[in-house]
DNA sequence: TCTGGGGTCCTAGGACCC
DNA sequence: TCTGGGGTCCTAGGACCC
């Protein structure tokens, strides 16, 4: 068989938010347990517990209050510094398995296993995932097949199988899972590609395999045809190892209370600047442009609604938080309108590069750039050390309380002494 | 009352060039 | 009044992902 020798495993933490949060609190194993977005808005993470009692993903958490109440649901807010130092202690296990890996979220990994016979790939698995737990203490679920998308599908009904793994190389049931799969499912078929699968008698991984690949390029685009093939075994979509530096860099939060008032509006927008400059120079990028938007909420159909967004592009790229700031605050004097409830603020930095990318043009402003930069060093080593926000500028709101909704925060952070726990010794 | 946040890629169509 | 043909590059918006 020609395209045999690609083996790739999907491996997927098991409700990967909550098993962080379990980590460090025993007694909600085996619990319904929920974690919410951020200002507590939608459950993002479920338990198998808290599925069965008809939770569903990205619902907003208004709405599920009654069921939780009712049924002792254990509820977090997220957080995330938590579950990237979790995640990364996951990867860093999985990379033992194959040096060959492409980590693709927060909590998924595909791995190369090519170099694994074929009668051995099961046990592989069950040694991978035996592992992770032993070392990290997160369930994971295995699936491998010979490309991405059915690596995805095997992953798909591994997390209902009680052995955790299900495996498509060499064998006759590849057909009989596919059938398992509504198309809604399948990895690439989103809305608006299961809309028209629909409409055109296809509902099942299984039913879009067997379409013709000149019907479906005809009719969706090459992504459309990529997955189908992809579904047939012709592998479409290579492993990418090393991970490319984001392109753009996006921060933005809904506020816990609605905001009305420009001097509001600056003080997010600031905050969300600064953070973002900081994660690119901490990537050694510059932008080239930035975007500032915002929005009312989009659910009170009644009252008026309100979106709008400005561009800058900015004469010089940089990655300079004044700089940065100054242009971000006349994007939004721009775009602020009196008299609307704002729910949600954001920037984009768009077009990011290198720093060595930078070249001076006739616009550059030499003179104070090198103080400029040892300012930023200055001011990142500062939060490394002594925690985000401990310099900031005065624009970002001084000592002012966050307009941010978190009430269920499980407090832990993995990655500061404050938190480790304390033993008294009588 | 209360509805997340951060990405990537593709494509059509406009701008521009010769 | 008549008004080519072909190419590239860029970008906004859509669709998708977790």
């Amino acid at each position: 068989m020609l395209y045999n020798k690609n083996k790739i495993a999907l491996v997927d933490c098991n409700s990967f938010y909550v098993s962080c949060e379990r980590l460090f609190n025993p007694s909600i194993i085996k619990k319904p347990v929920i974690v919410l977005s951020s200002n507590d808005g939608c459950v993002i993470s479920r338990s198998t517990e808290a599925k069965i009692l008809g939770i569903k993903m990205g619902e907003p958490y208004f709405k599920v209050k009654k069921i939780i109440k009712k049924n002792d649901v254990k509820v977090f807010s997220s957080n995330y510094s938590l579950y990237g130092d979790i995640s990364r202690r996951v990867m860093k296990t999985l990379k033992q398995f194959s040096p060959q890996m492409e980590i693709y979220s927060i909590d998924e990994a595909f791995l190369n296993l090519s170099s694994i016979r074929d009668e051995n790939l099961f046990e592989h698995g069950n040694k991978i995932r035996k592992t992770v737990l032993k070392w990290t203490g997160i369930p994971t679920s295995i699936g491998i097949a010979t490309t991405k998308t059915l690596s995805k599908a095997a992953n798909h009904i591994a997390k209902k199988e009680q052995s955790g793994i299900v495996n498509l190389i060499n064998t006759k049931q590849i057909d009989q899972i596919l059938k398992e799969i509504e198309i809604n499912e399948v990895w690439g078929v989103g809305r608006q590609l299961t809309k028209f699968y629909i409409k055109n008698g296809i509902h099942t991984a299984y039913q879009l395999k067997n379409m013709h690949n000149n019907w479906i390029k005809k009719n969706t685009n090459v992504l459309g045809s990529r997955t189908a093939m992809e579904l047939k075994g012709i592998p479409c979509v290579s492993l990418k190892e090393h991970q490319e530096k984001r392109k753009n860099c996006c921060v933005s939060r809904s506020f816990g209370r609605k905001v009305t008032k420009l001097e509001e509006l600056s003080e997010s927008v600031t905050t969300h600047c600064l953070n973002a400059a900081e994660k690119i120079r901490s990537d050694n990028q510059t932008t080239k442009r930035i975007t500032v938007f915002i929005r009312t909420s989009p659910f009170q159909k009644d009252k008026n609604y309100y979106a709008n967004s400005k561009d800058i592009d900015l004469p010089v790229r940089t990655n300079d938080s004044i700089e940065l700031v100054k242009q971000a605050l006349i994007a939004l004097q721009y775009i602020y309108r009196k008299g609307y409830k704002y729910q949600k603020a954001g920037i984009i930095f768009s077009g990011l590069n290198e720093v060595d990318i930078y070249k001076k043009n006739l616009f550059s402003s030499i003179n104070n750039e090198e103080k400029r930069k040892k300012l930023m060093k200055a001011i990142d080593y500062t939060n490394i050390k002594y925690g985000r926000h401990a310099l900031s500028i005065a624009q970002a709101g001084l000592r002012k309380k966050l307009n941010i909704k978190r009430q269920h925060s499980s407090k832990i952070d993995t990655a500061c002494f404050d938190f480790l726990p304390t033993i008294k010794i009588a």
